[in-house]
DNA sequence: AAGATTTTGAACACTGTGTTGATGAAGTTA
DNA sequence: TAACTTCATCAACACAGTGTTCAAAATCTT
């Protein structure tokens, strides 16, 4: 077998490292933490670090990738009934946000005071396609460039919530959450009219 | 006087680093940017730097302060008149994004691959109370937390709408894409029902 | 012109980087 | 099990950049 997934002591390593550098980066931000410090955290030789990575820039690129790759895995899923534009576009973001629920600890981070506030910004680009093929798909009379806007304000508006979300504990359900997120891409401010 | 504001050195200094420094933003990331560089490049001494800034950090932090303070003068010119929130929540936004356009120099650096991603939410979350207290005038017997959630999807929204727009080089004008941004937080998806 | 302030240039100790080579430990294959 | 391969460790190294200091020169203020 190739040296790259099947040695245990190289995924001891990495695992060793991920949850130092998780734990670093709950307290400051990326651009303070120091190879040596990380390693020393980690319990590992810094040559063995550097064995893997290039630096702490990389760590976490690759890191990030992991997740976009499970990102990428359940939004392939075939939708189950999607009778509409609408009902897809829920139904998308209700999987991504139980994605993020599955995948807390890392998005804690990464949305907390020293993560990567662009990082969900990335996840949310892998929707995009699917997204904007869904709503060309619905308002064939749309113009492609105010299609865009509003995808990029829709989907920067979903990071906003999701961020709201995990500072208050993720308390709420993805399900919830969704909704909410479905009410305001809907019908904008008439949200605050539907309530009985 | 004062040795603050009165010495033209000390000004031409800072014009030096800080443009050298937005020049090197556009090129790296901050953490890739040396003290040593950005002085070579300002064609000032290192000591000198030294003596204005810890390090290229707080010197973000201060021209990020600065445009902040640009920013609430432009927020606190009262309303010209506002008939309702929605009039006063799209004032505020136009008045917003013209701010951006006149500094458009230091957005652009913001919002490109290498800049603070975060900036432009520092900012919008000065407009928030201001925003809060015009949604909380018109919805009167909405929940305090659903108006939370709502504005955070709709500032995040604004700011994915901007990124797009600096994107594209400015070529719209600020009242077009506050526009824009209006019809989407009206009416939501709906947005492409209006069109004729 | 006199005095205060700022910039400069050089030096300094110091922290962290990224790499190397030898050694032992752990995994893999026959 | 034995032979082989891969990986982690440790110490050492040159190097880049940091942050500070000081005296001297330049510039501003009055």
């Amino acid at each position: 077998m190739k040296s790259s997934s099947g040695d245990h002591r190289v995924r001891v390593t990495k695992m060793m490292i991920r949850r130092a550098f998780t734990e670093l980066l709950q307290k400051k931000p990326i651009q303070g933490i120091t190879v040596q410090e990380l390693c020393k955290l980690a319990g590992i030789n810094r040559g063995t670090f550097y064995a893997h990575y290039q630096d702490v820039y990389a760590l976490l690129e690759q890191i990030e990738r992991g997740m976009m790759d499970d990102f990428r895995q359940a939004l392939d899923q075939p939708d189950g009934q999607a009778r509409d534009a609408r009902g897809s576009v829920v139904d998308i973001c209700a999987r991504i946000f139980q994605c993020i629920k599955d995948n807390s600890d890392i998005c804690v981070v990464m949305l907390g005071d020293y993560g990567d506030k662009d990082f969900l910004g990335k996840l949310l680009s892998i929707g995009k396609e699917t997204c904007l093929n869904a709503y060309s798909r619905y308002f064939t009379d749309a113009k492609p460039r105010e299609i865009e806007y509003f995808y990029a304000f829709v989907s920067s508006g979903c990071i906003g919530l999701l961020r709201l979300w995990v500072q208050e504990g993720m308390a709420a359900s993805a399900m919830e959450i969704a909704q909410m997120a479905e009410r305001i891409m809907l019908s904008g401010i008439g949200f605050f009219d539907q309530k009985a």
